[in-house]
DNA sequence: GTTTGTTAGTAAAGCTTACGAACAAACAGC
DNA sequence: GCTGTTTGTTCGTAAGCTTTACTAACAAAC
């Protein structure tokens, strides 16, 4: 049932290291090619054929019959004459069609609540709804899940490309949620049961990869990690543009590492110092509230922020990252804590290590899981993103 | 419509959040698929045609075209007809042609000497050559790996199929190191040195990366880090059978990682209890010599065996990695210090990081980055590992 | 108004690559 | 000897990209 191609690594052998392991045909290339057409018109904006040749290195007739299956498709539209005055022939600009498909996203990582949206392939949020867990589990959560996706298609303007969720636990490649204890969910096959029910391609994935992904659209970076913030503490690594899930689905679980060598508070988890004893949102607010006067309160994130950076300095050191981006309140983790956790990994790495890596608040504020979800479903049907 | 076309992957767009970024022609297809079949040879023995088919995927036909390939440019050889008895056509063996060429090694980490060897595109060590370093650098060290290159060529029994050279610091993909301290390094094309001085194809990389080749041909992980300890402490990663760059080919530079946040010794590099400081080998062998009795030499290795898995904690949780390997002096490293790694891995991150993960010395010994540096030359040159 | 030069897009032909069909060779088993 | 099986090759075909050559359409210069 598995598909080999969704495992197979049918990369070229680009990155000296990588041993072949499936057969490539021609027509995997023009897949391939295709999609870069795509990419660039997504990316870039309206262009002529003749624009796309020259990006791509591509040939003008290449990129002409690739561009006529995909206006056939109705993935590209063509918007008349460029009006610039130029010499020699007019171009026929072409673009991605924008408003021809809309994404339905879903986001799972809230504690109570199931959020839900159309968004465009732009990433831009149409229409939302968000419907209360009330503490549901199980099944109950798959028929939620339905539920919103029901609503929101009766709110898609555009047929839909495909169907994106972002949950939390560990998520598989084809959809299979293996585990996700705040939802109660142990092997659920997500992935069918929302493709059956809806009959749209659907794509599931872990909550703070899509958020990752989301992060990953907006940047220049290839090699980047998005911690996010929130009853938890998780994350999110790409490395050469391409998102790491490590052996077992289970990359960016950071939460539970302690940190130090110092103890720290017990955890749910059964030891003590956890990351998320330091960071997540509930500790958080409960030693803000504990704290007396603004020094206090500050000593508090400045101390957070540090134990974020001292966990984050062997990654760092070992993956020699370009860009660290935070996920999560704004007021919470964006001032004092930031800027600690900036100096611990100055004071706890190579110089050249942090010498040019950003670190920053993600500019998506809540939305960011929604964004990654349709990401997920962009990367998915159209191999672009 | 289904969940099957729901899942299906658009072919290149490998791990689907990667961007498309260059065109791919049917040609690249071919080199892709003729490295599918050195591969499977390589990595299987003798095969016929007919079993390669249906290992990899490709029709007959197609196989024996890229045979006929391969036969003329003399990488693959029949063999005869093979012996067991079966029903139908006898079948002609052939196996990639493992006494045709050699390749010729430089391992550039020892503190003291330039390590050279002759090895045979299995791996095996069939010609050495060691020159003392004397204390040189800059142009000399140069000097020395051609000197070494001259004899090693001599030696060989074979066409060289390319050099392979790995050497400490900051090398990039092109085979610049942009900073190797100890050999008073700079902005060295060493690539292009050699290449130009030799005629013959040349790679270079960072020496614990090229350990960390060797390390993954023989391993079934796609996830691993190979931890390097000598004089300095470095590691390389392989992220989904892929080794990990880093955004300034500085990846795996975890020996300036402070440990712990209870101090520690004053490190070279200004600061205080870097890895470096616990676990070099110059380090160790000065505390196991202060320490009085045997408890006390094992307390020793622990805490080093201890700070290890803190700094690794954080990264294990991060990218999930499958496997660790550690290289480097068996004796000191191989005891109590591994165990003392293990137990605070299991301490220090969640249980499901570290059920299925495997930590353990290397089998290489000190032929490790020799041997990952023929792995380069293999990779670099016919794509296959 | 004409000429010149440039750019966009298309058409035709050719090369490469992989595939399917068909076949001969060579063998085991009866 | 006959049948069935397996191997490896030959032949023709489909897909995909390129090169070459063309038409259309424009700006600039005269």
């Amino acid at each position: 049932m598995t598909p080999d191609t969704a495992r197979s690594d049918a990369g070229f052998t680009v990155g000296r290291a990588l041993r072949p392991t499936a057969k490539v045909l021609p027509e995997h290339a023009r897949a391939h090619n295709r999609a870069l057409v795509l990419q660039t018109l997504l990316a870039g904006g309206a262009a002529s054929r003749a624009d796309l040749a020259r990006e791509t290195g591509l040939t003008r007739v290449t990129v002409s019959d690739l561009v006529a299956e995909l206006i056939a498709e109705g993935l590209i539209v063509e918007l008349g004459h460029r009006e610039d005055a130029r010499p020699g022939k007019p171009a026929t600009l072409i673009d991605f069609a924008r408003d021809a498909h809309r994404i339905l996203a879903v986001d799972l990582s809230e504690h109570s609540l199931v959020r839900g949206a159309v968004v465009d392939v732009d990433g831009n949020v149409l229409e939302r709804i968000e419907l209360p867990l009330d503490g549901a589990t199980g099944d109950a959560v798959v028929e939620l899940v339905l539920d919103v996706l029901v609503r929101l298609q009766a709110l898609a303007d555009a047929p839909v490309l495909g169907i994106g969720i972002g949950s939390p636990g560990v998520v598989d490649r084809v959809g299979v949620v293996h585990s996700a204890p705040n939802l109660g969910w142990r092997e659920v096959d997500l992935q069918r049961r929302v493709a059956v029910a809806t009959g749209l391609p659907v794509h599931v994935g872990n909550d703070a990869n899509a958020a990752t992904l989301a992060e990953l659209r907006g940047t220049a970076s290839d090699d980047l990690l998005v911690v996010t913030v929130g009853r938890g503490v998780g994350a999110g690594v790409v490395l050469g543009g391409r998102l790491v899930f490590g052996s077992a689905w289970a990359a960016g679980e950071i939460g539970h590492v302690v940190v130090g060598t110092d103890g720290g508070a017990p955890c749910a988890c059964g030891k003590e110092g956890c990351l998320e004893t330091w960071l997540s949102v509930p500790r958080l607010e409960a030693r803000l509230a504990a704290a007396d006067g603004e020094e206090a309160r500050e000593a508090v994130l400045r101390e957070a922020g540090r134990r974020l950076g001292i966990v984050l300095a062997p990654v760092v050191g070992a993956l020699n990252l370009s860009e660290l981006v935070v996920s999560g309140p704004e007021e919470l983790l964006g001032g004092a804590l930031l800027g600690a956790t900036a100096d611990t990994l100055r004071n706890r790495t190579m110089a050249e290590l942090t010498r040019d890596l950003r670190l920053r608040m993600t500019a998506h504020g809540k939305d960011i899981v929604l964004r990654g979800a349709a990401v997920m479903v962009l990367s998915g049907q159209l191999g672009v993103s």
